[in-house]
Parts: C-alpha cells; structure tokens; sequence
DNA sequence: TAGATTGTTAATCGATTAACAATC
DNA sequence: TAGATTGTTAATCGATTAACAATC
C-alpha cells in the first residue's frame, strides 16, 4: 500500500515551484523558508502552500517556517526526483534538441542518454552530448540501454506509430510532446503536454483582459 | 458585458483537442460529429463534451451531433482564433526555434513575425523564414510592427529583465517558458509553460502505476 | 510573553458526473 | 416509430479557502 494518495495533481503541478523557492533559499544561505513567503512569491494563499506542502510529509515550525534541506529532500523524494532516471528522445528536431538541452532536468535526475530521429541528416550526430540514431534501431538500443522514459518530440502524424514501436521497445513511460491522443497499454503511462491548450488559455486571458474583467486562473 | 464567463479553464483547455477533430472530420467529408465520438476518441466522459461545448454557443442535433463547420467555426470564434495574431519570439534558441515552426500555430491564426536574441551569432538569422534582431532594438521593432504577443524562451536568469523590456515596449501578452514567476502590470496578460509541472506529473504517474494502482488524471 | 506561523477540521466553491426530458 | 444523442437541472466529488487551536 503506498503511502501517497493517487492524484493530488493541482498540488503536484505546484511542488517545482516550491522546490526551486526552497533552492534558492539554500543557495541564499537561509535555514527556513516559511509557507508565507512561498504564497507572497508565487501569488498563491498561504493556505495552499501549506496544504500542498503538507502532502509531502514535511513538519514545519511555527514562526521559523520550513527548514530548507528537509525541504528540498521532502519534495524531491515525494516526486521521486532524488533517483537518476534514464530517457531517450525520439524526434531530434529543434524542440527535441531544446529538451535535452533544458538544465532543469538534470536538476531532477532525468538524463538523457540518447537520441532518435527518422532524418538520416541527423543520424550520427548529437544532441547536447547524446548521440543520435536511426529510429530503426530503436528496439535494440532501448533494450541495451535498458531505458523505461521516452520524450516524444515527432511531427503528430507519426506519433502513434512511433509510440506502438516505443512500448514494444519496453518503454513504461512516453513525455507526449504531440497532439496525438496515445492509444498505450495500460502497463504504459503518457503524460501529454499540449502546447494548444496552452496558447488557448493564453487568448482567453487576452479576451478576457480586453473585455475589463480580471482573471488570474492559470 | 461579455457574453463569456470568466474562467471555465480546464474546459478552454480542452477545446483545442476537439477543434482538431472537428477539423479531421472535416477533411473526412462528415457533415456531423458526436459528442459520444468526441469523448471516445480522447478518453472522455460524452457528458464532458457536451458541457465544454456549450460554452462556445454551438447547438447540437439530436442523433446526429454537431454540425462539422459550425462547430469549427463556433471554437475557433470562443477561442479568437479566427482572426490573425502577430507575435515575437524573444530567445531564438532551439525552443524559440521549434515554437516558431510548430504548424498548428499558423491554423490558430498565431503568426510569428519576428525573433530576438541576446546572441550576436543568432542576430541576422532567421527562424523559419523570420528575421531575428538583437534584444536591444526590441523596443522599437515592436512599436513599428505593432506586436501585441511575445514568446518567452530566454534562459529563466534573464526572464523578469526581458519581461520588463517587453512590457514597456507595449507588449500586452506573454507566453512565458521560462520558470521565472514574471511581475508585470495588470494589464498584461501571463501564460506559463511550465515543463517542471509536467515532468511532475510523469514522476508521479510512474510512481502511481508502478504501486499497481490506476490513475489516469492529466 | 506576544505574535507569527503551522496544521487540522470544517465550509465553500467550482468542476465533473448523473439523471432524464426533449428531439430528430 | 424506436433509439441515439442533445441539453438542462440536480447531485456528487474534489480542490480551495476559512477558521482557529497549537506552538515555537
């Protein structure tokens, strides 16, 4: 039985925010950071913060706040951040290639060891340190590399395809960087990234602003 | 007084997905299209789709379902996105780059117009056939293009100085990939892209489906 | 000590889902 | 007509917020 309750996901979306706070903190040279503090910063209520926070088993101390390294430890061990996890990248065009390079990943222990991408223009070459193979080598390179986490940075119109080969690559983990809907095992979890709904938010608060009425939903 | 309601967030987000199958049931030839297909096809609840819906206007046929056109016409309309928008990309990086190409934009009406960069390498270039200029004419590229919209892909350390330049060049919206929380005037607007929260999600869904429960919030 | 802050329990709010009549 | 589907109203569910006691 796990000790995490399932979903909780508006207050795991906030947890990096949190996390990057409580870093600089620690960078700062402070020992607590206080829930207040963490609300002010973000424009969230203080309520929240300690609400979110409180999932990740973290104890506080009235008027001293959060101690910065238990913290950290606390966030990182709830999101499972605090163990190296191996991807690849499948798709080395430029938001492939943007991925890879983003330094926040590291910072949670994803490393992306290699690659893919149909291009042969792109074979052999790198990306931010990782080679790039061929897409047909895909079974047998996950299979050597033993990797469990794919990006997918493909155009749409290839995703599903990409996706059937991934899972009988053994990937237990596809990052959905396209507007395809997955159809995967249920053994296989997708975490869609959509950069539509995105800007679809993003024309709402427009119109919405233009119209004289506030807003702040996210 | 809008004749929308402020909010209805998680609805807006999905609206895009059933734009898109709006659109593919339109180059499929179907004159009408179902909530219950809708739903089917993305894993929904056909009582989801049909609330969603309603807020953009459109009037459904018993057995039937939604007429094609005016259901791409009554989204893209909700949405604003039937009328053109310019923007600029500010960091002409990978992720700038890949932004600026992603298709789907265009069809949103979303037209990248310029790109900028700290980078003298970069200045001079272009990203997918549009100029790219130093950081430092910003401010009067932008008053003489007229740009309302700026995509934020510079590294999160430079993002709140960038944000600032922005906003005093005139910029009303920004798109904003960095994991700087930006302080702007009320009267901009702010869309984060926060990847962090999306690899959060990832971490945990693993972490779920791993502990042989079954989970499949977004 | 006084007061800021945590953490818990209850209330509110908004989104999702259920029920079902209307209708093509 | 029969039956699939819409659209509305009500119920449920989950997330946010409020209230407040505990505590350093």
């Amino acid at each position: 039985m796990p000790r995490f309750k399932v979903s909780y996901a508006p207050s795991v979306r906030r947890l990096p925010s949190y996390l990057l706070l409580a870093k600089q903190a620690q960078e700062h040279g402070d020992e607590y950071i206080s829930g207040t503090l963490i609300a002010l910063e973000l424009n969230l209520e203080p309520i929240q913060v300690r609400k979110d926070l409180s999932i990740t088993g973290i104890a506080g101390k009235p008027k001293r706040g959060y101690p910065v390294l238990p913290l950290i430890g606390a966030i990182e061990a709830y999101l499972n951040w605090d163990k190296r996890v191996d991807a690849i990248v499948v798709g080395a065009g430029n938001l492939g290639s943007a991925l890879s390079g983003f330094p926040g990943f590291k910072q949670h222990g994803l490393y992306i060891v290699a690659g893919f991408d149909a291009d042969p223009a792109k074979v052999g070459g790198r990306i931010h340190g990782s080679p790039v193979y061929p897409i047909g080598e895909l079974a047998e390179r996950v299979a050597s590399l033993g990797t469990l986490v794919a990006i997918l940075t493909v155009p749409s119109a290839n995703a599903q395809d990409v996706a059937t080969t991934l899972v009988s690559a053994g990937i237990k983990a596809i990052w959905n960087f396209t507007n395809a809907k997955l159809k995967v095992p249920d053994d296989v979890v997708v975490q869609n990234e959509d950069l539509s709904s995105g800007y679809a938010m993003l024309s709402m608060k427009r119109r919405i602003r233009s119209a004289l009425l506030s807003d702040d939903a996210d």
